[in-house]
DNA sequence: TATGATATTGATAATCTTTATCAATATTCA
DNA sequence: TGAATATTGATAAAGATTATCAATATCATA
């Protein structure tokens, strides 16, 4: 899955200078949300992040929730994810290759997977094509292996409709 | 690309079909929506289908175009188109087997592209990861032939940020 | 063809997500 | 410390999509 939780060091760094690069000061506020967004496996959306750094600081405002995910994206630490049910979801980078996404429309779930061979093709039909490729999202949805399976119990029902995020 | 203009009989055919299994009823607007987006090869926005839409029907108010294509998409029609830029487009499917993309970041061109290579190599994977699939994007961001080429007039720009087909 | 039941429409309000505005505050550096 | 200015949060605004609802159009039936 996504960073572990705790494992940070290393992307506080990461940030720290893509901040001192830009000129940027250290806020209290674009920590609180750093941190939430790295302490937590899941991807999640702006509002689910607002609703945790809130946790940390009740003073975070929706705004800076966008403006620091904003930041965070273009540091390379993390990437929009925008899925079939129109979410626009969060999710960390740093210390993971590319990879593409199995999405299980019954539970939620997303799994990060890849793939080399499917990514030698990938190239090989750009250059059929004269594409010159920069990067590519692959989102393959159906039935997680739990989900899937003859359980009595499905896992948590996460309903992966739109606006279920409030 | 997208379905020929004109050659829209049997789409129109199969929303009939579609219909009548619903007993829903035949109106001029939905009709007018319709035609507009079969007669064109683009990936429209709501938006665009509405402008378009309104040059055969002025009085086609909003609401409708979004019921209209809720109900291409569900007749199997056309499909929800979602890239990076966040705008949602729709695209046919008539006629059309299941197809990847090839996005040019600089000038929005879509391209639409099939390996079946790739595709058994994601049944494979899907497999070993116990996922049962039933659909898949794969879209691939870079410079279509035309625009990574050393030409003096790039095609017609054409903006894929957010918000642009206002 | 007239008619009644009801599917459909368009205008508009409402909702949701994201961005812009701006005065107040916090950070940084000399 | 103090000045310059980056940052913030509340809130307004913008954009996209959906819900509401009275007026209208469609269609089966008489």
């Amino acid at each position: 899955m996504a960073t572990k939780a705790g494992v940070t060091a290393r992307e506080i760094e990461v940030f720290d200078r893509f901040t001192a690069q830009r000129g940027l000061r250290h806020s209290r506020p674009r920590r609180d949300i750093l941190c939430t967004f790295l302490d937590e496996d899941r991807h999640l959306t702006a509002d689910e992040i607002l609703r945790l750094a809130r946790r940390r600081n009740p003073r975070v405002g929706v705004a800076t929730v966008y403006r620091t995910m904003k930041l965070l994206t273009e540091s390379g630490l993390c990437r929009e994810l925008r899925i079939e049910d129109g979410a626009v979801r969060y999710e960390h980078l740093f210390g993971h290759g590319h990879h593409d996404h199995l999405i299980c429309s019954q539970c939620g779930r997303l799994e990060e997977v890849v793939d080399p061979a499917i990514e030698r093709l990938q190239d090989r039909l750009c250059e059929q094509k004269g594409f010159v490729a920069d990067h590519h999202r692959l989102e393959i949805y159906g039935r997680c292996r739990t989900c899937a399976g003859f359980r009595k119990t499905p896992p948590r029902q996460r309903s992966v409709r739109r606006g279920e995020s409030r």
